[in-house]
DNA sequence: CTGAAAGCGCTTACAG
DNA sequence: CTGAAAGCGCTTACAG
């Protein structure tokens, strides 16, 4: 265990003063002569010495820390967006801190305050719920630019990039109306996140349009982001409510336990009655299904560069991108 | 925007000196009498006052990050593993930063000298190779803790938390030759990523035993960790050297995109002549192929245990653990 | 029980 | 071109 060599260290010896090492570490803002330029990083080199970046923030009170929240890194979708946002943010020499909020609005909260106590300079969020919480008051108060990613609160003043949610699950359904489907099941990740909000408002606008009238009961949530009990609680429904003519997944993990529920009971389905968001596996099924596919990886890319140039200073008005999802049918 | 007060600013307006608000924060290392800790309190709360960590850590020379190094995020196993170090060090006060390696040596010495510069009191790796590299010698020097998680550098002396590789391969290439197949392919992720090798290494040994004589020609490694190219390299490789009469898929990407690959040229295959890697949609199947079932969950919860334990002061000797995955035939 | 003061490792305006 | 010095927001040994 070694203590770090300081810019005092190389000062003392290099013979010169903790400025000049500033000087050359930092490229400026004085000149060095270009001889004790070269000794100076020559001792640098001797030492091994790196910056404290902890000392570095202090001083210029900015870090170059950004904070990424999301409900959960454990979902593929997540996980790639995360990834983009990452990659990308590294290159551009920041350092993301990842927050798990599991879908919880006092998670989140809490995870919000921590990136504040980090002093992130930024700030990528795919929100548990559509309430402004203290949390974001309170960084967005410190003037710390906020992207959603995914989801949004609707209403706040800050960029955002989403799928257009509503869009993509009208034509879903539409789609299964078309094959014939009247008594069509929509099964939701949750009651509070926009997308998961939208999507619904999606369903319920194609069933209007088709003068089907809704069913409330034909809303299914289940609020477990691991999908875990979504299979129980897809079969509970049926035991309840009876066999749907038309299901709607509006995620992979939610498409999994239902594939599975069905396989299990011996119920048969196919691409008239069954659509998914996301699948990658779907085109691996014998019968293979219909996915609705978003572009989340342009829904990262956007959002990471709407951050860059808030970062660089862009004061032009807050942008809302959406993104638009494609429904394939096999 | 808004200046964050300061422990000062507190001082001043509660009329106590610095030093006692710190001991009010930090519950010490003085006692303060109840009644100016109240007042302190209620100070700290109007101005809604929050440490800066940023000088905290300068002072204690100790910061509460974490680093987690890993190949990818955008894969579910490493999203998983991701996921459960990141949530329990939270609950520990410790904050993560990822890097992504894209199994790049190259990326992840920088990314090691990132960490170092960061200043984290802890890392979580899985490393792109079995070699040290100068940038993980450096973190080591600076007396930072390092668990290997998934993969490890042999001779490394670190703790590490690993499935058994080489046993499981070993056992899934058994299966295969119980189920009569003699001319395996397996196909493998990385040269150089040391779960890959045990892989390669199970796989061999188990030919060996059955006195099966290796052909180098069927292991095929695709070193694309996103998969996308792995399809063609399979429908490259089947052309060239023929049909084998089983495949071994050593992570589940390449499960997808050879079971897509079968699919699209028409070539039946079986639980008889397939086994894959971690595929939860396996299930899914009309017919449901064999599936090694990793517990990484396991791998990550042992991984963050050690650090905890070394963060705690932990001077044991360090420990190697090796997590059994199961071969689960439907 | 409370405070004045030094110092963590940097940056940068100011002087020379 | 180079340096002495103040100060970022904390912690904590030392005095009182």
């Amino acid at each position: 265990m070694q203590r770090r060599p300081t810019r005092s260290d190389v000062a003392k010896l290099c013979g010169v003063s903790v400025a000049t090492v500033s000087y050359v570490v930092n490229n400026g803002p004085k000149k060095v002569s270009e001889e004790t330029r070269q000794r100076v990083l020559q001792t640098i080199k001797k030492l091994d010495y790196r910056p404290n970046l902890i000392a570095r923030s202090l001083k210029t009170r900015r870090t170059h820390i950004i904070g990424l929240v999301i409900p959960t890194i454990a979902s593929p979708g997540m996980a790639l967006m995360a990834s983009i946002v990452h990659e990308t943010l590294l290159q551009h020499g920041y350092v993301v801190i990842i927050a798990n909020t599991r879908e919880d609005c006092g998670v989140e909260s809490n995870a919000l305050d921590l990136m504040l106590a980090q002093s992130v300079v930024g700030l990528i969020i795919c929100p548990a719920s559509c309430q402004e919480s203290e949390a974001l008051k309170r960084l967005k108060h410190h003037g710390v630019p906020i992207v959603f990613m995914d989801r949004h609160i609707p209403g706040y003043q800050a960029d955002a990039v989403m799928t257009d949610n509503i869009k993509c699950t009208r034509q879903a359904t539409a789609y299964l109306i078309r094959q014939g489907c009247h008594h069509i099941l929509c099964i939701s990740f949750s009651r509070r996140a926009s997308s998961a909000i939208d999507r619904v408002d999606g369903f319920k606008q194609a069933l209007q349009t088709r003068g089907i009238a809704l069913d409330p009961e034909m809303v299914l949530v289940v609020e477990d982001p691991t999908g875990m009990r979504a299979e129980q609680a897809f079969l509970a429904h049926i035991d309840a409510f009876g066999l749907p003519d038309g299901i709607l997944c509006t995620t992979q993990e939610i498409g999994i336990s239902v594939l599975r529920g069905l396989r299990r009971q011996g119920i048969p389905f196919s691409r008239q009655n069954l659509v998914v968001f996301d699948a990658e596996w779907a085109k691996l099924l014998e019968l293979p299904v219909p996915v609705v596919e978003q572009r989340l990886s342009n829904v990262a890319d956007a959002a990471v560069q709407l951050l860059l140039g808030r970062l660089d200073g862009n004061e032009s008005p807050f942008q809302m991108i959406s993104v638009d999802a494609q429904l394939i049918v096999p």
